[in-house]
DNA sequence: CAAAACATACCGACCGGTCGGTTTTATTTT
DNA sequence: AAAATAAAACCGACCGGTCGGTATGTTTTG
């Protein structure tokens, strides 16, 4: 039964994550998280080869999970406009849902900015994103729901606006209504991309 | 004589803002610091209380510069629109001065978000520039040059479109336009915000 | 019984900060 | 102007403690 050994590494990944959350990746130890995952250095080293890799490891699974969501949405939209809009109204669920562990993945960023290998693992799902937009973008364009621009660079501006939302829940919480500015700035930016009927200048 | 004092202090903070650009906070020990420097620790300690300290300084420096900056460009456009535009366009200039620092301050927001003492430092300016984004709005609204929004929620927003924009250019410097996005993004923005004239719905 | 899973003790490196002492600078006294 | 003194600036060895990772042994599982 490797039933035991799943459980184990699930409870390593979930206590990384609460610590990482809370205290930031280098001030986590590796024995902290063994003792609140109620697991030996021995184990924790039997399933990870690396304090990093149960970082990436988590990273990942975030990043994967966002990205089947994000997709769907876009995917079973009315048109695109709506699918973004609908994406910026998800942005208070998953402010809720995804609590304290923002502050981890912008130190995640950071620490990708500079190691490589962490790079890699995070470029990737960011570039998929800006090309997921990017497309959809296109596609609005095509439908004329949008009006004609460039869709790479205006995919990197919505991209933009979404991450800076999540910065400033992370920097500000209390004073920031998180999806209150995401669903404004989203309806701002596609007031500016709708195809004017009236008056073309 | 003070000035071999000051020479000091100085270059304990240019040497450290370049090693923790390049390496991050947590990575940059004291030591390298006095190296770079050229100066003992006894040095160091004698011109900051601590490590934490010495990043502190070097956050509000940089802070209030850009506050400057921001405030005067703001204060001497013809009008609202155009300020937020003009700020929009310093963005490419910005971004080769700032060079690799800005991960560095990246990581000071994610510490900032868990240790309070910095968290003050750094929260104290970001309302500011708020504040002062806000103020700018409300003024277009009063002067009918931007239609009637909530300044406070719109301020967020326009912040949110500013800090993604750092961030991009944090994580994928290559493959985004820095400058492009910025001007975009604004002008998309204040087409939303234009006061609709001929059909007012 | 073999292999996987897990436990424990331990290592070497490092790091922030301290401390006692020395040198440089400024001020006062002679 | 020179000597004396005080104070600021600076030095670098050192300490207590931590941390990531390893080595080795034990238990569990198939």
């Amino acid at each position: 039964m490797q039933q035991r050994s799943e459980e184990t590494r699930s409870h390593i990944l979930q206590s990384a994550l609460t610590l990482f959350s809370r205290n930031g990746y280098d001030a986590t130890s590796v024995a902290e998280i063994c003792q609140a995952a109620g697991v030996s250095k021995g184990a924790f080293y039997h399933h990870f080869s690396s304090k990093q890799t149960v970082f990436q490891s988590l990273l990942e699974g975030w990043l994967s999970a966002l990205n089947l969501q994000m997709e769907a949405l876009l995917n079973n939209a009315p048109d695109v406009p709506a699918g973004f809009m609908r994406m910026a109204s998800m942005a208070s669920p998953v402010f809720r849902d995804a609590q304290g562990q923002f502050p981890m993945f912008l130190e995640f960023w950071t620490q990708s900015s500079r190691d490589p290998a962490l790079w890699e693992t995070a470029i990737a799902p960011y570039r998929h994103f800006l090309q997921l937009f990017s497309d959809a973008l296109a596609k609005g364009v095509h439908q004329g729901s949008i009006s004609p621009v460039d869709p790479k660079l205006t995919a990197q501006a919505l991209m933009a606006l979404a991450m800076g939302v999540v910065l400033q829940q992370v920097l500000d919480p209390q004073e920031t209504a998180g999806d209150g500015v995401a669903e404004l700035g989203m309806r701002l930016l596609f007031e500016g991309l709708r195809p004017s009927q009236e008056k073309n200048k």
